[in-house]
Formats: structure tokens, C-alpha cells, sequence
RNA sequence: CGGGGUUUAGCGCAGUUUGGUAGCGCACCUGGUUUGGGACCAGGGGGCCGCAGGUUCAAAUCCUGCAACCCCGACCA
């Protein structure tokens, strides 16, 4: 006697099938549609302790891409690489107040060595500055010995209260870049420089729009004189600030006593930048390009562009996927799969590891000596002709690459709103997301009161500054800045 | 640090009301049949039920503590 399932086992498979396998929509809660793809497209997995994850070999894949390309660009730029231990001892962190009053709440302390207590208790570096200055105050003498350009890459520690994959760990790995200079000119000019550098970097690898622009002294790092942010909205219209820049002035090398003797043999304070950008890059990206159907990686950052998919396990088929790979590998970085997983799995799976291109090669293909080509960007399918492949992936890729920024350009365009008066700003701040582009006083005051009444805070003064109002928003006072307003991660 | 939730196999969960042999789906292993949008059959492996105390002949289940994690806020890359 048959089950009374077997009316139709088939659809009662697949609506289970989908229900297990699917991803939260990003509609419905775009926190857990995050966790669930993060989860899921094997970027990493939760550790044993709260804030410190493990990064897979995907997830890793798309840093070490990340980081190799960074690399290059500043050491083209001047910069070397070196490493500082990854203890600082309490008195070199107290050296700068500023500073170590920004930092003090979130650092992770060292009280033992074995079961010895330590005369004086070390931090795990929440950021190196203090590492550096004191190398520097040691080493540097002479004017010529000017530019230091150094770069370091490592991981750092903050005991942050919440955290989220990606976005806010407690260690996370980053890059940051610790230069001198002689000049205030020249410090400020290389704080500009790598902003751009990496405004650069977010546009043409990422694929992410960003706006350039400066911090308000609240939100600036502890102990600059100014910071400088890249900002990008995610999807769901948050900002986030992917990238920072910052000048010092002379106040760190006041407080580590970094000297040297110029031209007219006088002693100088020198003049410094720092900056840096981490692996929370990794969350921008999925959050800006993916999608209910999982990750979308931008084809210059991918671990793999260009996955074959062979429909079925025949000889011929496989042969033939073989011979493509070996074709295109050296151009690209291309997995085979001919597991006999079914090809809807195989679909899916590396749709939500956010590959950019698939071939799919059947029997239908071969007969006709052809391939299915799909985008990940557009899940757009279309058949060429098998001979120049290697012609139409580099075009599409390219073509992938360009369709990402333009989207995610059009996203930030589409939800940054100007608006003139407190009461509409106090509207919009309540019924929409987005960045909020306001004229205002400079006052840390209005900034506090916008923070308060609203919930948004400063997101950044941007360098292009075009008036289109002559009073603050907040106050009606006179208005001297374009700024930014909007909800962050 | 506030507010909410969760903790049982790698993952997702049921079982707790009413104590009585540890369950389901996915994943995994073996063999076979399949394969154009998450295939099927058969067989198999895997658990101190978050931790510590109680109560009881008997605790995943009841009681008392504690902890971890997740989400939302406040703080931060």
C-alpha cells in the first residue's frame, strides 16, 4: 500500500529542500541574511572564543587577494614593510593621553608570564602608533633619514562589547601604515594620497562607490589631528567606513620625542600619518553586491572567477570539461567540478559562493560545440561557441567587474537625500535609510543634538564641498561644511 | 553595559507541560541507480542533552546557581 505522500513526493521534496536550504531573504531581517551567508559561503565559522573567528580558505582566499593588491600599490608607492611586536607595555601606551584615553576601554591586558606576575602589565595592541613612535624617536636623526614610509600587516585586539562577523571582532587583521615626515605639507599629502590610494582600490577592485571625506573631531581617531574616511553604503542603507586616514601634526613626536636636525642644522619635531584598512572590508563587499541567492565577489578579487560545472558524468562530458580547464587556466582562476552532485546543487552552490562566471558543459553543448555561460551579477545564461571562450571570459569578467560598481555607484546616488530644513531632516531620519546630506555650523553641539533627537550620526565632511544653503541645519546659524548624516556599522 | 532570545550529533531542530532505553531532517561513510536549477534506493557511523550542584529508585525533562553564544540598542575599524 503506498504512502499517502507518494501523491506527489517530488514537490513535497523539493518545498522542504528549499525551506532547509535557503537563505534568510534580505528583506526580512538583513541582520540574519548576513550571518546565514557569511555562514554558508564558507567564509568563516565561529570560534570557541566570542569575537574572534575562523577564517576559512574562502574567506581567507578573498584577503589574501585583498591584501597581495594593497601590497603592491604601497610598495609602489614608496612604502616598506616591517613588523612590530604585538605587545605594548602599559607606560609606552600612556605616552600620548589622547590616545591612550581612546584606547584604554578596549584593550586586552597581559598581567602574567607563566605564573609570574609582571612588573608591568602589557596590551595587545589595539594599534601600533606607540610601537612606532618609539622605533622612531630611536632612529630617526637626520633629515635624511626622512621620509619613513613603513607598513605593517598584523592583527590587533579590541575588546569590543558587540560583535559581528567581519564587521567588529575582537581581533581582526588589518593593514597600517605608520609614515614621517619633515614637513606638515608632506604629512598631510601622504594622509591624502591614501585615501585616494584606497578609494581607488574600493572602486576599481571592490566594485564599491565611495565618498571621500573628512571626520568631525568627534569622530575622529584618538590623538589625530584630523582623520580622513572612505564611506560606503550597504544594502541596506547603513554606512560604512571602510577605510581611514590620519594626520598627526607633531603631536605624537612631541610626546615620543621624534627629532631630527634639519638643513640649517636646527631640531625639529617631526610630522606624521597613519592608516589603515581591515579585513571588515570583507563584510562591505558582501554587503553591498549580495543578494538572496548569496555572495556576488567582484571577478579582480575572487578566489575563483570561473567555475566549470559538468552536467553529467559521461566520459565525453568530462573529457571535454578537462580540456577547457586546461585551456583557460592559465588565464583565470578557474574549479572544475565534476562531482556527481546533481547540476541544480552545483548551481546554487557556487551561486551563493558568489563566483562570477559558470560554464556549464552537457551534452547538448558537445554535440553542438558549445557552452553555457552564466554571470553571477545577472544570472544571466547564454550559449557561445566554444572556440573563442577564452575571448568572451575576458570580456564578460571585465564587463562583471564595471556592472558591480555601476550598481553599487547608482545605490549610493539613489539613497543620499539633501535636505534644507531640521524639521524634514527630523522626518526623514525616521521613515527612510540612506546617507542625509545637510549644510552645516561645524559645531560639535548641533552634532551631539542631530545625534540625540535623530539617532544619526557625522558620517563625513566630503572633500567635494559645493554649498547649496547658507545656514546650519540644526542651529540656522552660519553654515561653513557639507556633511553626511546617516546610520553606521 | 541595558533589552530580548538560544544552548540536545558537524548544521537546523523535536522531545521538557505529565521524569522511565536519545529522536528527526540535512551533512558524512559504503554500494548501486541517476544528473540541463539543491536526485533516489539500500545499508552504516556519530551524543556526559552548555557547566556545577540539588531532588528522586530513576533527570535532556523538576529545583538552585553559573556560563557561553546570537540578535537589537549604547561604544568602536
Amino acid at each position: 500500500m503506498n504512502n499517502l505522500n507518494d501523491k506527489n513526493p517530488k514537490n513535497i521534496y523539493t518545498s522542504k529542500k528549499k525551506i532547509i536550504d535557503s537563505i534568510i531573504p534580505m528583506e526580512k531581517d538583513f541582520a540574519k541574511w548576513y550571518t546565514s551567508v557569511v555562514t554558508k559561503a564558507k567564509l568563516m565559522s565561529y570560534s570557541e572564543v566570542r569575537g574572534c573567528m575562523i577564517f576559512e580558505p574562502y574567506g581567507f582566499a578573498i584577503w589574501e587577494n585583498i591584501k597581495n593588491i594593497l601590497d603592491f600599490k604601497f610598495k609602489e608607492t614608496g612604502h616598506e614593510n616591517v613588523y612590530m611586536p604585538m605587545l605594548i607595555p602599559e607606560s609606552l601606551l600612556n605616552k600620548e593621553k589622547e590616545h591612550v584615553e581612546g584606547f584604554a576601554p578596549e584593550v586586552a591586558w597581559v598581567t602574567h608570564g607563566g605564573s609570574e606576575k609582571l612588573s608591568e602589565k602589557m596590551c595587545i595592541r589595539p594599534t601600533s602608533e606607540t610601537l612606532f613612535c618609539e622605533y622612531y624617536s630611536k632612529n630617526i636623526k637626520s633629515y635624511r633619514d626622512l621620509p619613513k614610509l613603513y607598513n605593517q600587516w598584523c592583527s590587533v585586539i579590541r575588546w569590543e562589547k558587540t560583535v559581528r562577523p567581519f564587521l567588529r571582532n575582537l581581533e581582526f587583521l588589518w593593514q597600517e601604515g605608520h609614515t614621517v615626515h619633515t614637513t606638515p605639507e608632506e604629512a598631510i599629502e601622504e594622509t591624502n594620497k591614501m585615501l585616494d590610494l584606497y578609494a581607488d582600490f574600493c572602486e576599481n577592485f571592490l566594485a564599491i562607490s565611495v565618498i571621500k571625506g573628512k571626520k568631525t573631531k568627534k569622530e575622529k581617531f584618538a590623538g589625530a589631528e584630523f582623520t580622513c574616511a572612505i564611506e560606503s553604503l550597504m544594502h541596506d542603507g547603513k554606512a560604512l567606513q571602510t577605510a581611514t586616514t590620519h594626520y598627526f601634526g607633531d603631536k605624537f613626536a612631541k610626546a615620543f620625542n621624534i627629532q631630527f636636525l634639519d638643513k640649517n642644522n636646527k631640531l625639529k619635531h617631526a610630522f606624521q600619518s597613519s592608516w589603515g584598512i581591515s579585513t571588515r572590508v570583507i563584510g562591505a563587499i558582501i554587503m553591498v553586491h549580495g543578494d538572496n541567492w548569496g555572495l556576488k565577489i567582484p571577478p579582480k578579487i575572487a578566489p575563483i572567477q570561473v567555475v566549470i560545472v559538468s552536467i553529467t558524468k559521461q566520459n565525453e562530458i568530462l573529457e571535454k570539461s578537462k580540456e577547457i580547464y586546461e585551456k583557460i587556466i592559465k588565464y583565470f582562476k578557474v574549479k572544475l567540478d565534476t562531482s556527481n552532485k546533481t547540476p541544480g546543487w552545483k548551481y546554487s552552490e557556487y551561486e551563493m559562493l558568489g563566483v562570477p562566471l559558470r560554464l556549464e558543459i552537457g551534452p547538448k553543448d558537445i554535440k553542438n560545440n558549445q557552452i553555457i555561460l552564466v554571470r553571477r551579477d545577472t544570472r544571466e545564461k547564454v550559449i557561445v561557441p566554444i572556440d573563442n571562450i577564452i575571448e568572451v571570459i575576458f570580456e564578460t569578467l571585465d564587463n562583471i567587474q564595471k556592472n558591480m560598481l555601476s550598481n553599487s555607484h547608482k545605490h549610493l546616488n539613489k539613497n543620499i537625500i539633501t535636505i534644507k530644513n531640521y524639521k524634514e531632516f527630523k522626518e526623514i531620519a525616521q521613515t527612510k535609510t540612506g546617507l542625509i546630506k545637510t549644510m552645516w555650523c561645524g559645531s560639535a553641539l548641533c552634532e551631539e543634538k542631530i545625534k540625540e533627537e535623530t539617532g544619526l550620526t557625522s558620517r563625513c565632511i566630503p572633500n567635494e564641498q559645493n554649498f547649496f544653503e547658507k545656514n546650519c541645519i540644526c542651529c540656522g546659524k552660519k553654515a561653513t561644511l557639507v556633511i553626511y548624516w546617516g546610520i553606521a556599522y
